[in-house]
RNA sequence: GGAGAGGUGGCCGAGUGGUCGAAGGCGCAGCACUGGAAAUGCUGUAUAGGGGCAACUCUAUCGAGGGUUCGAAUCCCUCCCUCUCCGCCA
């Protein structure tokens, strides 16, 4: 969420900002909405204050010995309900214009972070690195897809976890179940290795949760609701462990927290028909490890580069090739001031994916989930920062394709190897 | 699911209608004392919003929302949460 004061005393700020997003907003209602209510606030106040004269008073008469019933008190008593009366009125109206406010303030995005490059969408995201060899086939050579590996060596079963659940839902097996696991303890051993600490959240999140890190209210349709409770299934670890602070104010000194967490993660991919439909690329179930920094606002770019480096680190592990590029304005995350993207190669496939995405998102989830930092007599807010670490079915994908040996066979990376406890999977 | 207890400041804990944003203690910070420290003493120490250059000041907040009243932490109603016991259960 943005800053209300900011509404007020620089909205060409944000229109200008927003712009470079592709949005083309105006906000001169809204800027209306938030003077009237600040307006209101005051009148109000004043009259509270003029009120509780009135209570003081009637208190000290009596106390001084007027009679409860005498005209003076009663008089000052009918002044007194003429004041709440005209309260009431101000404050029904104050409390339908700050929804009106907040309703319009939670729908804006974050202000891209002046670093971000500008950019309409996609094709305007810049390319910042390449790392390792990409694999071609070479002549006469065909490389498969993932999920024809993974169907030649039986590792997961498609057809029937549509029999479970429905389509884009996946059940692994055998080696495959394995795989996933090593992948997942492989992730949090290496990270936990560098000072993060370890969280296993409810991949159950109430609404809050997801309007304090920004899936609601905006986008409600991409996730899997509860109906009959508050609940509901997590897109992202990054819900869960924002709102492990909620409403905190952390010790400056205590900063950055860092947390790893592994959860499952739930997404509807409306809008995504016929998109991927093969394999372990787009599910509405999926094994996510996720980086989650909590940090002080003087930090947060630095931190940015560090937290990219550390999801980098987990390709360079597993020795798989990836790009890294950064978002372009019009391509960014709503919650995100400035993204890194890591695409992973796929053999196969013959093009990268994406397989993490590391955002900074300054002081934007931390307002929505009014997340605090005190540093001696200063409270500020804190700024968050979320990349994964990797997506978990993804990089099977990766290490199947890249991986696949003539023989019908995978060969794994060596860091894997005591995790999944053999040095290639073979049917 | 059944029965009971309870939600007050960073923490503990008092407060059952009136200058209560809240005693007291702990913790923390500053100062004094000391060669230095401990102990001691004094002072200060919530959050959000509004106004002011500032000192400061106004409003709200004692789980949340509503009600009674000139006035509510205190009385009434609804909800949420926590804890204990019983039942059930991975």
């Amino acid at each position: 969420m943005l800053d209300q004061r900011l509404l007020r005393d620089n909205p060409e700020l944000i229109t200008e900002q927003l712009g470079r997003r592709g949005m083309s907003l105006n906000l001169t209602g809204l800027q209306l909405v938030a003077r009237q209510a600040r307006d209101l606030e005051e009148r109000r106040s004043n009259l509270q204050a003029e009120g509780n004269r009135i209570g003081k008073e009637v208190g000290l008469q009596i106390k001084a010995g007027a009679a409860p019933q005498s005209t003076e008190v009663q008089e000052l008593r009918d002044q007194g309900n003429q004041i709440k009366q005209q309260v009431a009125v101000l404050e029904e109206e104050e409390k339908h214009l700050d929804a009106k406010l907040r309703e319009q303030l939670l729908a804006l995005p974050n202000l891209p972070s002046p670093d971000a490059p500008d950019g309409k969408g996609e094709e305007d995201n810049v390319e910042i690195k390449r790392w390792g060899n990409p694999r071609q086939a070479s002549a006469g050579e065909t490389l498969e897809e993932h999920w024809q590996i993974a169907d030649r060596l039986g590792l997961f079963e498609t057809e029937r976890s549509v029999r479970i659940a429905q389509s884009r839902f996946i059940t692994l097996l055998g080696q495959g179940a394995r795989l996933e696991r090593a992948l997942i303890n492989f992730m949090l051993d290496l990270h936990g290795g560098k000072g993060y600490r370890e969280v296993m959240p409810p991949i159950l999140v109430n609404s809050a949760s997801l309007t304090g890190s920004g899936q609601l209210p905006k986008f409600a349709e991409e996730s899997f609701r509860c109906a009959d409770d508050d609940l509901w299934l997590t897109p992202t670890a990054e819900v869960p462990v924002t709102s492990l602070h909620r409403d905190e104010v952390i010790p400056a000194e205590q900063l950055p927290l860092k947390y790893v967490a592994y959860t499952p993660c739930f997404r509807r991919e409306a809008g995504s028909y016929g998109r991927d439909t093969r394999g372990l690329i787009r599910l509405h179930q999926f094994n996510k490890v996720e980086l989650y920094w909590f940090c002080h606002p003087d930090h947060s770019a630095e931190a940015h580069q560090q937290i990219t480096a550390d999801a980098e680190a987990v390709l360079e592990a597993l020795e798989l090739p990836y790009r890294k590029i950064e978002l372009c304005t019009g391509d960014m995350g709503f919650s995100a001031a400035r993204t890194y993207d890591l695409e992973v190669w796929l053999a196969g496939a013959g093009a990268y994916r994406e397989i993490s995405s590391c955002s900074v998102c300054g002081d934007f989830q931390a307002r929505r989930s009014a997340i605090r930092c005190k540093d001696g007599k200063t409270t500020q807010l804190v700024h968050t920062l979320n990349g994964s670490g990797l997506a978990v079915g993804r990089t099977m994908a990766a290490l199947l394709e890249n991986g696949q040996q003539a023989d019908g066979s995978v060969q794994l990376p060596a860091a894997l190897v005591p995790y999944f406890g053999a040095e290639r999977i073979s049917g």
